[in-house]
DNA sequence: TAGTGGTCTAGACCACGGG
DNA sequence: CCGTGGTCTAGACCACTAC
């Protein structure tokens, strides 16, 4: 790219090794920016391009007003399993919680009507919930259930695992689900949730979940920080 | 997030629908930085900050030292399944090309041996072949070959695809895949091929292929724009 | 309240793209 | 060659976090 190398792009490239090197705890704070761009005698934007791109590189992350920090090893995580996150956190070592932010009853909006393939007027239940991997807040997840196939489920205790709540009390077992992943902006309330400055990009998918019956009973909406995840998906494991 | 709603912010989000009504050609390029810094009355950065926000709303992309266009449609693209690029291309009505950028014979790097699970001093084929969607490069992929499965590969036309020659050649057919799915920065490389700055953000598929007798056969690196794709996954769709 | 990152300015020089 | 985005400076104020 470029021949006479700036004496900036150095200093990013040795920020980078030494960061890399030197704190290894995940979690552990960095130093501020500020505090950098004295060390490294350069301005705070440089410091920040250079926090960006370790950042993009999967090394560090950001958190909003909160400091940067050694990035903790991805979850790994196969969108075509149904299995329940905690399960799936503790398996591969680590603390997983989840918190019900918000949950509502209301109709379906027409972009919602469209991708849940709802007539109108169709009544649906929201829910928002935040998950967290070693108590830091990672995926921002809404289910929308298709409220006729559901009824009082809002009364039940929505912390756990929504699969198998599905299965015991309504007798649904997932066969079919179709997901897109792309990456996005986090719109406002993901941003808040998961501790990022607004419009950061995050790992979006949007999962849509048949049953037996090849009724559309629920669709998903992921926010994931990219930085925490690896979408890992096997065809062997598919029966 | 905030309650002041600095002036800036208003603007941003006024450029942000100004743009996305005013031109909506896909490809069509938008008015220069300072050009726009002018017109809205606001410093260059601030400017790009809001072009950068659109760009990961995925309404505009930018092309290094060319400027900023609006944006494509995505192209749905299923990892799981072999579809040739071609055809998946113009199934969607779009127009598809293939470079080949690189071809090499060369031992495995360590990392490599680790995820082609090769012993040491293996000799692998290095195939870099960079794609286009109606003329724009999308996505650089790179295959590497374990050569004892496929002697001779390199004299053969290597802007085909490789599936169907790995089929026709060599009597392999596909069975089972992996692939891992991550959004990170963009390599040197893969930045120039692509028209993107350096450091910019790709998502990145690792594939990894067996033959029907659990040979590893090939593995893959994709790289794509982010904005020019979208991964499908329909469990329908596996047989 | 002190310290953090988020945002913004008004300049500047550079490398690269394309005529 | 000129126009483009890429990068950088040396400040500044703000909103928010954490104590």
């Amino acid at each position: 790219m470029q021949d006479k190398a700036s004496r900036i792009r150095k200093i990013r490239s040795q920020l980078r090794g030494q960061l890399a090197q030197e704190v290894f705890k995940p979690g552990s704070k960095l130093p501020s920016e500020r505090t950098l761009s004295e060390l490294f005698n350069v301005s705070r934007m440089t410091i920040k391009d250079a926090l960006e791109s370790l950042q993009s590189e999967g090394l560090i992350y950001c958190e909003d007003r909160r400091g940067w920090f050694v990035a903790h090893p991805r979850l790994i995580y196969n969108p075509l399993s149904r299995m329940h996150f905690h399960r799936l956190v503790n398996e591969q070592r680590r603390k997983a919680r989840t918190q019900v932010l918000d949950v509502s009853s209301e109709l379906a909006s027409p972009d919602l009507m469209r991708v849940m393939e709802l007539a109108e007027l169709t009544r649906i239940y929201r829910i928002q919930r935040c998950r967290f991997i070693d108590d830091r807040p990672v995926l921002l997840v809404e289910n929308c259930l298709n409220s006729q196939y559901f009824p009082d489920i809002l009364n039940e205790d929505l912390s756990q695992s929504l699969t198998e709540l599905y299965q015991r009390h309504y007798g649904y077992e997932n066969s079919r689900s179709r997901f897109d992943v792309q990456p996005c902006a986090a719109p406002e309330n993901v941003a808040q949730a998961l501790h990022l400055a607004s419009g950061q990009m995050v790992l979006k998918i949007i999962r849509v979940n048949y049953n037996r019956a090849n009724q559309l009973i629920d669709c998903e909406f992921e926010y994931w920080r990219h930085d925490a995840v690896c979408i890992r998906i096997d065809s062997q494991s598919i029966d």
